[in-house]
DNA sequence: GCATTTTTTAACGTATACATTAAATCATAC
DNA sequence: GTATGATTTAATGTATACGTTAAAAAATGC
């Protein structure tokens, strides 16, 4: 089956993809020209796309030096944290209000429990990839589309951080409980404690990472 | 003097001014050669221009139909709210803790004056404006760049309902007390202070402005 | 008349061409 | 050998050309 999506929309999934994999390093320049012969098409839907990316704080375009992949650093992590952090404690409080049924809530309940599982097996990168679903859906439970869109940037960032620092950090124990605590709330339908709890566990793991990265010195990563 | 900016810059701002000031009304479609040669130039940067507004959630693309200029309804506005609320909070605690000079908050406190000036002398218009300033203030203050490129992408769109209510709504009395409030409280390094009051302070423009729009039946500025 | 198919149209997505101009290279003076 | 200025290079920003294809219009059948 064909892709029919355009060239404009491959082009910037695609160098979304190289940017995350490291195949187009943080702080790398590159000239459209090269950039849409790897793609294999012309420098207009390059261009689209490296519009796009720089909408989203992934890129800088500057005239004749070519992309710039913009490095993230351990400030900007904390940075990106803070954001994602107050928005995603809203969409927790906002779900709660919401009133959910527990079938509503089957998503969530399914993502929990492939942490868990995860967890038992040592699979940190099942675990991640359970933890991503979890953190998006609560966030489309919150009924703001609009921030929904910013979260999903912000965490476009911090996936970056977390390839590296995933290996090196502690078991993620506490997380599961919080995770669990955040669903009662919402299912109960108790906004406070639900935006507290997810407040506090992202405050958490801010500091956490944060303090890896430093401790890394990854100063542009 | 020449402008020497691009005419991709050039578009973007042009573009967004005709949606402010209601030349590109919300609903309406525009065809992109019709853009082109109302800015004076080829379908090119206003293209580009197009992604741009549409990364920041001005307009959509729809092929063969043209750029629709995205209508903002009352749910919309109250999103954008709940979104600056939480950040413009943050950005306020933060700067609380960043421990800054008096000298450093002169900016801050010469807005405060305009608006109590501007609120006596009975005009709006300079009280909005001086309102706008203050706010940004806060948010530079914050020290977090990519907070602050979210949150005047909102006040953006903030901006367009608040040119139809800013004559109808209740003077905005209560308002300046809360921002010498939270002024106080960043002066006296009280993160949590300045946080709270900052964030009621939103909370309750919100709600003011979303039952002015629920009751004006503006469901699409 | 109305529904369906065919034809026409024109807007977009993309490729390409090109002028501008910043950067790099080279030449020259000291 | 270094600094200054002239020359070359090449990447961008923009215009333009064009094939594709969705929508509109026209034609056809019932």
């Amino acid at each position: 089956m064909q892709d029919t999506r355009s060239n404009s929309e491959r082009a910037t999934t695609e160098l979304r993809e190289m940017i995350f994999s490291g195949a187009l390093p943080p702080g790398s320049d590159h000239l459209e020209t090269e950039l849409a012969e790897k793609l294999g098409m012309s420098r207009t839907p390059v261009r689209e796309a490296a519009l796009t990316l720089r909408a989203q704080g992934l890129v800088e375009l500057r005239p004749r030096r070519g992309l710039r992949i913009n490095p993230v650093s351990a400030k900007d992590m904390a940075d990106i944290y803070d954001i994602l952090t107050e928005l995603e404690s809203l969409a927790a409080a906002r779900a709660a209000e919401a009133r959910y049924s527990r079938a509503d809530l089957a998503t969530l309940a399914t993502a929990i429990g492939d942490m868990t599982e995860a967890l038992a097996q040592d699979d940190l990168r099942a675990w991640a990839n359970a933890d991503d679903r979890f953190h998006r859906e609560l966030v489309r439970l919150g009924g703001n589309a609009r921030l929904s869109m910013i979260v999903s940037v912000m965490r476009d960032q911090v996936r970056r951080a977390r390839a590296t620092t995933l290996f090196i950090r502690p078991k993620p124990t506490q997380s599961n409980d919080d995770h669990r605590a955040v669903y009662q709330a919402i299912a109960e339908g108790d906004p406070k404690t639900a935006h507290d709890i997810h407040h506090a566990h992202r405050l958490h793991a801010r500091d956490m990472l944060v303090s890896l990265l430093e401790k890394h010195q990854f100063h542009g990563l």
